[in-house]
DNA sequence: CAAATAGTGGACAATTTTATCCAATATAAA
DNA sequence: TTTATATTGGATAAAATTGTCCACTATTTG
């Protein structure tokens, strides 16, 4: 469903998160462990993701990634899948073709819309606020 | 959503459900033309299809691609997917996470399971035949 | 200012997926 | 039985994704 940078990308804006909660910066490593995931690479993403101000990074000692206050309550989980796989999710074809549309649908265009305008509603109204709460209560994990 | 090869695999299982409609086996250049598809690659994915019982193969002169009427009834989206993706749709779990469940649920397990639901039943419910159908009427497209 | 720390950016490597080529096999028809 | 045709299977190759390494920059602290 999604790529891999993607999931990695959304389990760590969740750690972020939750850590902002309690006004804690994680670094690289942080992250790493937290969501058991490879560093370097992990670091590619968290850049693309403050890139797109989904999240802050500060360098030098005491330095780190962290989500402000108004950023907690802004990001959607569609922010982050939009900055890592693009609107793939949301325009891409189920089938593949280049133009797929009302007028001259894929086969199974009407069937694929219906799925992919929940998934879209769900990823545009699922703040990574809620997720991380939930984290944070331990009702949910980030690695296994 | 689907790995190219995947959508190869419907894309094909369509055009040949339909040509079988009117009784006509199809060649490997037949099925690349009329899905738009690389044809050694294509080739490929039939095999697996083949061996799925999803459609039959025939060798030499006369041979080609079909499907019987009983497969033309039995076939559904979802036994091309898992011929060819395997059971990761159904299972797997959202973030990428080896173990995710009730118990222990990634922080986006609920939210997935809706949507992944969802779509689990169109695939089980939508036969190729249906699609086949549309398609020869000229209400759906395999290419472009 | 020097030293230590933490993210950045670029090059590179491994893996997976997608795609190609060709000899071998099976089969129908002449 | 020979020939032509069409799929099969194996070996490779190309492309995309995933993952690693390291020197560089920025920043805090002593």
């Amino acid at each position: 469903m999604f790529s891999k940078a993607c999931e990695y990308g959304i389990r760590a804006s969740i750690f972020i998160a939750e850590q902002s909660l309690i006004d804690r910066k994680v670094s690289l490593k942080d992250v790493a462990e937290a969501i058991d995931s490879p560093a370097a690479y992990t670091s590619k993403i968290l850049q693309k993701l403050s890139r797109n101000n989904i999240i802050n990074s500060d360098k030098g000692p005491t330095g780190g990634f962290s989500m402000g206050k108004k950023e907690l309550e802004k990001v959607k989980l569609g922010s982050i899948v939009f900055a890592i796989d693009g609107e793939s999710i949301y325009n891409g074809c189920g089938l593949g073709l280049k133009k797929c549309n009302e007028k001259m649908p894929c086969p199974v265009h009407n069937q694929f819309k219906m799925i992919r305008d929940q998934l879209k509603k769900m990823l545009e109204t699922t703040t990574v606020l809620s997720l991380a709460v939930d984290y944070e209560k331990g009702f949910s994990f980030l690695k296994r």
